[in-house]
DNA sequence: GTCTATAAACGGATAGAC
DNA sequence: GTCTATCCGTTTATAGAC
């Protein structure tokens, strides 16, 4: 996999994708600058405006990033069986991307600072949330012809219910220093 | 709350504190600067200083007003007959504070700005949430015994995931313009 | 109480050398 | 690609006149 003498190759343009996408889930858009990523990364602010021009490239691209991992994590849980499995899967999933309980979401934390964010960001993060909000009213629904799961009404309605409480379960799981938070939502929904 | 229709001078420390809210509920801790409050009330930044020596002192009494308010209209409602009634008040409610739509509770855009917060007004917002929950519970309690709400498990566990839904839709009703979200997780509880 | 003036650090961003 | 140097507006905060 690394045919260079150095163990670890990672370039500097990932390391800095990487840092953004953590800034962003503990202290949100307004909460870090490219001084931060310097300091992070070992370069000067410079160098960063080298790879990312704007600030707004930088958190684009970060988006653009976290999204399409998470979703094709999301998307390789449709191997299991049940529906309640695969809700299991999918809480565990979000559990891990809390890190240590000082983070949230990424989308969830640019969804609360919507109004810094450029048209292009905006819609990223509306697509992330409707694209989880489809794969779980998509589970619900079968959950709800297997009789695993319990939900009131139509499926994409308590998909976006599930969802918005998914996210503030993130919120409170770091305000209160526990992920216990977390699983008590997918209970409400199971039977 | 200060929707007197009054034309009556209030008080520069009001005003301060009433747009400091506005701003806190729009961009949070980060998003907003005494430049931007020394524009809207019309004295200079050195004059805000006057009455909130650090932005911490600002924001801990804008969160502490604020909380002081919205529980004080939560416990107004425990006149209605009904735990579905108190609970639509409950919601109607918090659907006002979201304002013209761009607009999120106070204290769900703290959460997300934790890490940018003194002690005093993590504790706030911890309370804040707390008191809520503990409300939420027992009406959820009353709506089981009246059969007129549906929850799985206990009550506790069920108000806490109700809350950290409402907290989540808050986010995604500015996401989407649209308040059903709102309204949404609000039956989820319902029979 | 409110102002002017100012400090000192931070913010995003650019030009140009190497 | 990365650096130094720099620009210029912003932000929080203080000192002191009125």
């Amino acid at each position: 996999m690394n045919s260079d003498k150095t163990p670890e190759k990672t370039t500097v343009r990932e390391q800095l994708l990487d840092h953004a996408q953590v800034l962003l889930m503990t202290r949100g858009y307004n909460g870090f600058s490219y001084r931060d990523l310097s300091t992070l990364v070992g370069v000067k602010t410079s160098s960063i405006h080298y790879y990312f021009p704007a600030k707004e490239d930088l958190v684009l691209e970060a988006v653009n990033t976290y999204s399409a991992d998470v979703m094709s994590s999301i998307y390789a849980i449709d191997s299991s069986a049940t529906a309640e499995k695969k809700l299991d899967r999918y809480v565990k999933l979000f559990g891990k991307l809390l890190g240590e309980g000082n983070q949230v979401c990424l989308c969830g934390m640019l969804a609360a600072d919507l109004d810094s964010l450029t048209e292009d960001v905006v819609h990223a993060v509306q697509a992330f949330f409707k694209a989880n909000e489809s794969w779980l009213a998509k589970v619900l629904a079968e959950g709800d012809k297997q009789q695993t799961l319990r939900l009131n009404g139509k499926p994409d309605v308590a998909a976006r219910a599930l969802f918005a409480a998914l996210q503030g379960s993130f919120l409170t799981c770091r305000l209160f220093h526990t992920k216990l938070r977390l699983d008590e939502v997918a209970q409400t929904v199971k039977r």
